[in-house]
DNA sequence: AAATCCTCCAACCGCCACCGG
DNA sequence: GCCGGTGGCGGTTGGAGGATT
């Protein structure tokens, strides 16, 4: 079918944001939120496309976004979860409050994937988690449960499994479990918090 | 000090799913 | 059921800045 083109290029700006595009952004958002992406930089007087504008405001403008280094528990918490969901950045951004799935993406990509390639290698040998943050007893933590309930629903979501699907699962089998207490104790205590800075989208 | 290489991350691109007419 | 518009997602890129030579 005849897709129109995400944005006209014609007279529309690309690159980095500047301040002043934020604050229009910002402004416009906080007064009509965002009904409709494309039209919000006409109605906005930005020279941008929908796209931009919306990529701008999830990945940065968000008043809930949390900036700053992941810590030690975030990382872990992603390095985990892309066991199990693989390379579904928004379901495992969902999972990490405060953060985007660009942000997880570009993480995984520039730091995490480097430390979990030589982690799946040394797998084959057993005792060489015994001393790392990974433990090889499994977590009955409650808040573990959530997420073995996640692998659940994406098994069930994805009856007919493709071979990417079954890789994960795959995977995640041949993967020891996380000591997931350290980190989802502060995920989900930190969860509570966010939800309420959640609670009131925009749109 | 200059040149080159490397890392990181914001932003873009293309595709797909969903929804309403 | 078809079509077009829109939102959302994941992969990729480009450039800025830091590290190294």
């Amino acid at each position: 079918m005849g897709r129109a083109p995400c944005c006209e290029k014609l007279g529309l700006k690309k690159g980095p944001w500047t301040d002043e595009e934020d604050r229009i952004l910002i402004a416009h958002i906080q007064k009509h939120g965002h009904p409709n992406w494309r039209q919000l930089p006409k109605q906005a007087g930005l020279l941008r496309c929908g796209k931009s504008c919306r990529l701008r405001w999830i990945n940065y403008l968000r008043p809930d976004i949390k900036r700053g280094n992941f810590t030690k528990e975030e990382e872990e918490a992603i390095i985990h979860l892309h066991e199990t969901l693989g390379n579904r950045w928004s379901a495992i951004a969902a999972r990490l409050p405060g953060r985007t799935d660009n942000e997880i993406k570009n993480v995984w990509h520039t730091h995490l994937k480097k430390r979990v390639v030589p982690k799946r290698n040394q797998a084959k040998t057993v005792t060489q988690f015994s001393e790392s943050t990974m433990s090889p007893q499994p977590c009955s933590s409650d808040p573990s449960s959530v997420l073995t309930e996640e692998i659940a629903n994406h098994q069930h979501h994805h009856q007919g499994l493709d071979v990417k699907d079954e890789h994960i699962v795959d995977s995640f089998d041949n993967f020891p479990e996380i000591d997931e207490s350290f980190w989802t104790d502060a995920l989900f205590e930190n969860s509570s918090n966010i939800t309420s800075a959640f609670g009131g989208p925009i749109s």
